[in-house]
DNA sequence: GTCAATTAGTATTTATACTTACTATCCTGA
DNA sequence: TCAGGATAGTAAGTATAAATACTAATTGAC
């Protein structure tokens, strides 16, 4: 097992750990809710009426893909879909009261299991590897949201 | 943006990263292989005859997906399945003479990819959130190869 | 002002990833 | 020994994830 150690299998574990959490929390909540989805939420909360495509930039997933998150989140009555006034092409999408509720809800949760995830580190092992997973990706990633 | 600083957000970009390097370099060497697919050749170079079950234990998949896995790579010509002579409703895998092949090919390839999947970080960074990652995992994964 | 290039969204295809359910087989205990 | 439980693999369903191709609409160059 040569790829025991390397960064694509420990990285991979990682996603497993992280998705595991939080769909555990979730049920606990009695919610069908994934990590997509709830990005896709927390994008909307901070820029309400963005399209489709700045949706997909802001929480870097393809066109393709937000297009089925949307779908199930305007299925489950979370968001409102709507063409943009300006260009036809676009679709202005934003929280329903109900999801903007919902998203107000489970942001402690959501906040609070993060530490789970990586529950074989301490509190400054902790600090040091988010650090440095930011540090790692952020080249691309530095000129999408405006500064503090 | 909430989530931007969270470990799961922070997780999802390493893997979606991590996933891009992998395919970007497979593609330069002219080869269709997945991070996923190369996972189980690893660990069939390792143990060769383990069942579906015991690969997916190794490189914690589930028994469904890694069928889907083990499909694909026989359709490739890369291993080969057959029944299990002591319970008949195991299949053991293990890697054809091309498969064997490829793999020793690209596992140079695949060593040397891993540094650009954390390019931003110095060697002493990869050296340490390498660990901290390991660390992150390791509560489930310990008993699972001998020690050294 | 019109045509070419670009862009937004969808559809299709392929590949994970996991859940539940099902069949076939194995193993254990009374 | 044989009935009940456990296990291996598959199947079906849902949800990412990305590539490609397509339509509709916009923009830019001239």
């Amino acid at each position: 097992m040569k790829a025991k150690g390397m960064a694509g299998h420990l990285i991979r574990r990682l996603q497993q750990q992280s998705t595991q959490v939080f769909t555990r929390h979730m049920t606990a909540q009695g919610l069908d809710l994934t990590s997509v989805q709830f990005a896709a939420m927390d994008a909307l909360a901070a820029e309400p009426g963005i399209d489709q495509a700045t949706l997909a930039a802001r929480i870097a997933y393809d066109r393709a893909t937000i297009g089925g998150v949307v779908d199930r989140l305007e299925h489950k009555g979370l968001i409102a879909r709507e063409v943009s006034k300006t260009d036809r092409r676009a679709r202005v999408v934003t929280l329903t009261d109900a999801g903007a509720a919902l998203y107000a809800r489970i942001l402690p949760v959501v906040t609070a299991l993060q530490t789970e995830i990586l529950q074989g580190l301490s509190p400054e092992e902790t600090a040091n590897f988010l650090a440095l997973a930011a540090k790692a990706i952020e080249k691309d990633d530095d000129q999408q949201e405006g500064p503090p």
